[in-house]
RNA sequence: GCGCCUGUAGCUCAGCUGGAUAGAGCAACGGACUUCUAAUCCGUAGGUCGGGGGUUCGACUCCCUCCGGGCGCACCA
């Protein structure tokens, strides 16, 4: 990774001007906005300038002059301070050049990770914020088998409780030609369950699972609500809370101590009546979960489940206060809101009245789908407009980026093998700012990796598309000389790939022609 | 009332563990197609970063407070 490399460097160049030994996380590399100043920057002489006990510009020039002395790779100049770092022309091509076939060692995230997501109820059909959670898992899956992580995914299965009661009384409500209950399922596709054999539950799994097939979507394990009732480890969690003394029994139920692990006030695990709550079971399905090993542990839920959190991440504290350290992170992604030219779509589970996530794919397609439930950050809500994501045109940012590709991909068409190039090279700002944009593929990867952050991915997209646009209309190559020409088509080739990996990732297909 | 998320250009959003003149896309306005796809590019205009305090050499970024928006606060799932 290329801001990996130059940390290292300043690291080695401080350690021998200094003496002083820091780690990667002291050093930032950033892309300075005013790209005429360099392809990066850093600004540790500011953060060696308490501990040095000099001023920022003194160190900044040492540092430069000690790593323009020393390196064949950088050149670099100071600057109030920060010091701008120039890639060296070859050095810059020679890395670019390598780039895909030479996969870095990525860091492992942990031993074994366990990503749930999805884990809808069976008992009707996947709706947008379903489709941004699935979106958001799929492109995180990619991220954790490009870097080699070693995790499993899964959803889990809510196919027990009084949700799926209801959901059989409604269905069983038309089949005898009665009122459906006020508080069941009222959905049109009801009556379409209601006038087929099949199990109401098993057929709306099974058409779940075909609309997570169109956006790419597949999980290693379906967990089953219903398997956990019919096992021991219910059972299980709940020896573990009472040997542990973590639960107790007050009115007539038997609560866990959650408050002890930071949750706002204990929770009934089974209630008055008997019955198990949600919570016991979902906190036997975590049980199980830290039990079979997996030691950094992400769920994606949405928003309206968030005050849930508190009470599972105190299930797990308590299963694991004598274990080794086993992270839990919850992604809470923020809800999806659909538009359709600029009015709101209505959406009421009640009355059944909305529109689908497969309706939605149908409309739009799945790459605008993917890119639209993913190009933000999930902590934000998703307005998402239809007829904007339907657009061929500019507005869209998912044809701008495929567009890019597509015309990549016809430029080279028009010539024949390109020809590796390897003497001395130049660029145009336009060239170089392609090439360096290039080069920050794994970095971004990286990123959006470790901080579970697809989206950052679906950006570099979109600027390494405007990056080509603007090389295209300035850089000719059919025009230009020999050399040139072979520079430039390298440098088309290299940037296609990786357009197309940073896509594919994301689950946006790249196409070879528009 | 409490908790989580959020408030940056007309719109949709970035802004990386605080750092250089706050960025991008779209929309607006003005340009560029006999030349590799104009689904593109270039230029112009557009911001007291919700308000107010504080910490700092330096704050969109950290702390406090107030205001607006979303979501949640069950012996429901």
């Amino acid at each position: 990774m290329i801001k990996n490399s130059i940390k290292q460097c300043i690291l080695r160049c401080v350690q021998e001007l200094h003496q002083l030994e820091l780690s990667d996380s002291d050093i930032v590399i950033e892309i300075p906005k005013n790209r005429e100043l360099g392809d990066f920057s850093t600004n540790i002489a500011f953060r060696l300038a308490k501990p040095l006990k000099q001023s920022p510009l003194i160190i900044a020039e040492a540092l430069c002059t000690h790593i323009n002395s020393d390196s064949d790779r950088y050149s670099c100049s100071s600057v109030k301070g920060f010091i701008n770092i120039h890639l060296l022309d070859d050095y810059l091509w020679q890395y670019l050049s390598e780039l895909l076939q030479t996969k870095p060692e990525f860091s492992k995230l942990s031993e074994s990770i366990l990503l749930e997501y999805v884990s809808a109820n069976p008992t009707g059909p996947l709706h947008v914020g379903h489709g941004r959670w699935a979106v958001l898992g799929a492109a995180l899956s990619r991220l954790f088998v490009f870097t080699q992580q070693r995790f499993k995914t899964e959803t889990y299965i809510n196919d027990a409780g009084n949700q799926i009661s209801l959901f059989y009384e409604s269905v069983n409500a038309v089949k005898e030609g009665k009122v459906i209950p006020e508080n069941g399922y009222h959905g049109h596709y009801i009556h379409d369950l209601a006038s087929s054999e099949a199990d109401p539950v098993k057929a709306i799994i099974q058409q779940q699972r075909q609309t997570l097939d169109r956006l790419g979507v597949s999980f290693d394990t379906w967990y089953s609500e219903k398997s956990l009732h019919e096992s021991s480890k219910i059972d299980d969690v709940l020896s573990f809370l009472k040997t542990s003394s973590l639960s107790y029994e007050s009115d007539d139920a038997l609560w866990f101590k959650s408050s002890s692990f930071g949750d706002d006030k204990d929770r009934v695990l089974i209630k008055s009546d008997h019955s198990y709550t949600y919570f016991l079971v979902d906190l036997a399905y975590h049980f199980d979960k830290v039990n079979r090993g997996f030691d950094y542990i992400i769920n994606i839920w949405g928003a309206d489940h968030h005050g849930y959190v508190p009470r599972v991440q105190a299930g797990i504290q308590s299963f694991t206060s004598e274990k080794k350290d086993v992270q839990f992170k919850v992604l809470i992604g923020q809800l999806v809101s659909l538009f359709r030219n600029g009015e709101a779509v209505r959406m009421s589970k009640r009355t059944g009245e909305m529109i689908t996530l497969d309706e939605v794919i149908d409309e739009i397609g799945v790459d605008a789908t993917s890119y639209f439930l993913l190009h933000k950050s999930s902590d934000s809500t998703i307005d998402f407009d239809l007829e904007l994501a339907k657009q061929k045109n500019a507005e869209n940012p998912v044809f701008y980026v495929q567009y890019a590709h597509a015309r990549m991909c016809t430029l080279l068409s028009k010539f024949d093998d390109v020809k590796p190039f390897d003497g001395k090279v130049s660029f145009t700002p336009e060239e170089r700012a392609l090439a360096t944009l290039c080069l920050l593929f794994y970095d971004v990867v990286w990123d959006a990796t470790s901080s579970l952050s697809p989206y950052k991915l679906t950006q570099y997209c979109v600027q390494l598309a405007k990056a080509f646009h603007v090389f295209y209309e300035h850089c000719p190559i059919k025009s230009s000389d020999d050399e040139t020409q072979r520079k430039r088509l390298c440098l088309v080739t290299f940037t296609k790939d990786i357009l197309k990996n940073a896509l594919n990732l994301c689950g946006i297909s790249a196409p070879q022609r528009m």
